[in-house]
Parts: structure tokens; sequence; C-alpha cells
DNA sequence: CCTACCGATCGGTAGG
DNA sequence: CCTACCGATCGGTAGG
């Protein structure tokens, strides 16, 4: 499903396409991404459901129908306001750890990320993906429900293969199946996330990050 | 803050008052819990802002104003819901395993109880309260967050109280820190209720269980 | 991108 | 507990 070696998915947005001169559709995209953005940042806090059209077109000081005219339904905001969310989540959590050599201290300085990501409240309500996968988990039939859920799969994909090759490296215990300490990593993120927005206290992150030391071991 | 020895904010309900003679009392309360548990279950799909006093009137065959009447108004209602949905935590979570003898067997029947519970969707939607303190966790000044904030706080000291007791037994090694450890087994179980409702895939709590199983150790 | 509008639904009220 | 209603807001459309 996902290839080992392939973080496209996760990484890749919808390319902007740079061969027309006029620069109409420059301009176009770069509206519709500030609209995302500031949408990606609404629903962090209020839900995709709560992103009403109305309510973010006030905020962006258009109207409503103006805002309405780039996207063809509500759903079709709420998709492409993952797709932007996606992409400042790659660039503060994925990207960064990439440059360096896989293994250990590469699985720790996306984890790190990670955390950092939480804490610096890159999304003002927190994790917007955290958010949406609780607003959508137990909706049948929701696009939205599926994509996230697919993000989901892919995010835990990229945390096993970063364990994988930690292993293979000889850095970190071989027992340990990859996918059971993908599982606990999320697991201990996310609840850093949920308690820190719920009590305003830092100290969540210095649990998670002593619950994944004690999971990554001494060697 | 939370007595020791006390779990009454946790398992305590607003008492049936039993000393009037006339049933219309005693017929309201049980009207009114029904309505409750009924607007639990949907808000545990939908969201307790999802949860409209319109939607909630079709399903129970009464009027929008006919059950308005009940509460004075949308958030009284919301809370009233939590109230319940918390009645039913406490019957299937907090209550059974209180009948053990302290020590290491009733947090490990705890933990086993709280992880059925979401693997017995004791709630259509999920863990009530998972979906709440999400849906919530960003909006400042609102009664429901502060409410579902306290609730966390208190299931968090509970498990503490259980973990410490477990290791003035000389049954749970005495040098992890009683707090650290609630976090993660409430990290392993949310995460687990959060990936099951979202895959439907039942070894997550297996995930969960052994993540549990080797905080507790052997011995 | 706008104004002007649509039917549906929201939380809530009046009056019984 | 009901019918009948209120103003506000929802997603969405017509027409420019």
């Amino acid at each position: 499903m996902v290839d080992a070696e392939d973080l496209e998915t996760l990484a890749s947005a919808e390319p902007v396409s740079d061969d027309e001169a006029d620069g109409r559709k420059r301009r176009g995209n770069a509206t519709r991404e500030s609209i995302l953005q500031a949408a990606a940042d609404l629903a962090s806090v209020e839900g995709l459901e709560g992103l009403t059209i109305g309510r973010l077109a006030t905020e962006l000081g258009m109207s409503k129908s103006g805002l309405f005219a780039h996207f063809g339904s509500k759903e079709e905001l709420q998709l492409a306001t993952i797709a932007a969310a996606r992409r400042r989540f790659v660039d503060h959590v994925v990207r960064p750890s990439r440059s360096l050599p896989r293994g250990r201290a590469r699985l720790e300085a996306l984890l790190e990320d990670w955390l950092r990501y939480f804490r610096a409240e890159v999304f003002p309500g927190g994790c917007f993906f955290c958010s949406v996968k609780a607003e959508f988990d137990s909706r049948p039939d929701n696009a939205v429900r599926e994509i996230v859920t697919e993000d989901m799969r892919q995010f835990l994909a990229f945390l096993e293969r970063e364990i994988a090759k930690a292993q293979e490296a000889g850095e970190l215990d071989p027992s340990v199946e990859p996918a059971q300490l993908a599982f606990e990593f999320d697991a201990l993120g996310s609840a850093a996330n949920q308690q820190f927005q719920l009590m305003h206290d830092r100290t969540v992150f210095d649990r998670a990050a002593t619950g994944m030391r004690a999971r990554l071991g001494s060697a």
C-alpha cells in the first residue's frame, strides 16, 4: 500500500503549475492558499463542520458567495482545507528530519519535531489532524473521514519505517515490533496534544518525551 | 484537590429524590434520564454542538419546545448530557473493579474494563469523553470545556491512586512515578479508542493491552 | 469577485 | 407537554 521509500502522498501537495505566463492563475493560487491556511487555522479550533463559509468570509473580508465560488461545495472546502493543513504538517513534522541519515538519530529528531509542532501550536487549536479525526471518526460514508483515516495510516506507516531503519542500523532493540512501537509513539504524542489543549500545562510534553525515551531504550 | 479515598465526584450523580409520594417527579426524572441517555448517544457520534434540540426531539418523537422545556438552554442540555454520560462511564469503567481489594489485580481489572468499554462501544460513537474533549479543547471560557477538563483530571488522579496502591502492596515497580504511568495508560487507551473508531480494526486493543502490560512489568 | 436572494434549520419564546 | 412563531445563520444559487 505504502512504498517503504515513498512519502510522496504524505509530502506532496497539488503542484503549483508554472507553465503559464500570466500571473492570474498564480495570484489565484496564492489567494486560494491564503484562504485555505486561514480555513485550517479556524478548523483546528472550531472543527471542520464549525468552519462555516460565512464566518471564514467575514474573517477574510470577503463576501460569502465570493469565497464560495472558489469551491463547489462545503465538502470541497473541507477537503481542500485538509490538503492545506497536510502541507503545513509536512513542513513542520515530516520534512525537517529527512535531511539526516536514516537511523535512531533521525527517528529521535522526528519525534522531537512532532512534539515541538504541538508545543508551538502550529495550528491555533492544537494539531489539526487530531481535531478532525475525533470530529469525523464515527461518521460513516464521509469523504473527510476517509481521507484523514488514510493520512493517519500513512503517518503510522512512516513512523514504522523510521523505527525499522533504526533497528536495521543496530541502534534500536530489534525485538520490538515496529507497528507496536509506532502505535505507542502516536498514543503518547496525541495524548500530550490533547491534554495540553485542555490544561495548558507544558509538562505533558515531558511526560510524552519520557514515555518515548523509555520505549526507545538505551541502545 | 481530590481525596485519595474519594471517588464521589466521578461516581456521584444528582440523587433521585425519593421523599415525595406522587410519581410525577419520578416519572419526570425517568423521562429526563431517557432523554439524556439518548442525547449522550447522539453526542458521541455528532458531538455536543451537533447535538441539536430539533434532531434530538425528532428522534424521541417529541416537539422541539417540549424537549427544550426540560432544560433552560442548549448549554444546560449539554451539561446535563455530560452528567448522564458520566453515570454510564462510571457504571462500565469505574465501578466494576471497586469490589476487588486494592492492588495490582484491581488496577489490571480497571484497565481491562476501560478497554472493554471502548471495544463494546458503550457509546455508539466511541468514548463520549474522548469526543467531547477533542471538540471543546480549544474553546476558551466554555463551561463544557471546563467540566470535561475536570473529569479528565479526576480520571487521571483515579488511575494514579490505583497505581500507587499497587506499588504500596509491593505488586508494582515503585520506581515508576504514578502520574507518569497514568499518563501513559490514558494515552494508550485513548489512542485505541480513536484508531478503532477510524479503522474498525480491533487489533488496536491488543496494541493498547500490550503497551499497558509492558508498563506494568512482570513484578 | 459582488448583491440579492432561496429554503432549511438553528436556539429560543409566547401562550396555552 | 403542544402549536405557532421569532431573528439569525446555514449551505447554496441566480445573475452580473
